[in-house]
DNA sequence: ATGTAAATAATAATCATTCGCATTTAGGAG
DNA sequence: CTCCTAAATGCGAATGATTATTATTTACAT
């Protein structure tokens, strides 16, 4: 069988929508921007389509930020920065896991490494600002 | 009001418990852990306090695994190495984020940083030897 | 004794995610 | 063109972790 783009319109969709946006989509915020231009798009489908991607390495789950899974199109390594008072997920250039790591991790312990993430977390500016307005 | 052993029997007994242990239990784990010696504890009490203690700083999450959230009661930066295959937790010592990215991740987001992380996932020993059985 | 404020138990509610199943779709074979 | 199969999907129900609610209990101060 044969890939034809009609076959697989919303599963590209999906796709091709996280590979778009640099930002780092929930599976709610992929379905509400899909929906407009594909109406009989289920939520069901973007969670399974988006689970088949992280499977076969497509995209990468960042882990859930306030109790909802985020997702990455971008899948060269890169460390994030989270906010945790608004949720937002920021990417960090220039700031990277040495490679030497995975090995030595691998060796520690005797299993097989796949992936690492390095995560940062605090306030990001927009909110620091909206707080000193408060507190002001 | 000054704290008594007896008014956070319960509190104390949840913080104890993961200090005492070197896993990164879920808050159901600690409920059944603690249930037997303390049989009038309730779930809602462990996660109540759970939050707390991570509020506090006390303890941290390590986020969600296989859907459940995790916790750790050593709060000395380490590195963390998640078996997605069975959702085991262990510990990396002799591996450590350089504490410049914390002034270098602040700057460069203009926020503040509270906060890392740094996670490797893969297949630990025993489930890899566990696969080969399997195959064999 | 009695008032209080915090801590808790019990249970209901929430909400993200997954599952089950009937339907649709694409493409190949006859 | 029609029938067939397998994959993809929509819909809605089910699941399961977490949170909220509310009445009750507890420790302590007055």
């Amino acid at each position: 069988m044969e890939r034809t783009a009609k076959h697989f319109r919303k599963r590209d969709a999906i796709l091709t929508c996280l590979l778009k946006t640099n930002t780092h989509p929930s599976a709610d915020w992929v379905y509400a921007q899909l929906k407009p231009e594909i109406p009989d798009l289920s939520l069901g489908t973007v969670y399974r389509n988006l689970n088949l991607f992280k499977e076969q390495g497509q995209i990468i789950s960042l882990g859930t930020v306030k109790g909802v899974e985020r997702f990455d199109g971008n899948t060269t390594p890169h460390v994030h920065y989270i906010c945790e008072a608004c949720g937002c997920v920021l990417d960090l250039e220039g700031i990277a896991v040495p490679q030497e790591l995975h090995s030595a991790v691998a060796d520690t312990t005797g299993g097989q490494v796949t992936s690492c993430q390095l995560t940062f977390t605090g306030v990001c500016m927009a909110c620091k600002n909206l707080n000193q307005e408060e507190t002001a």
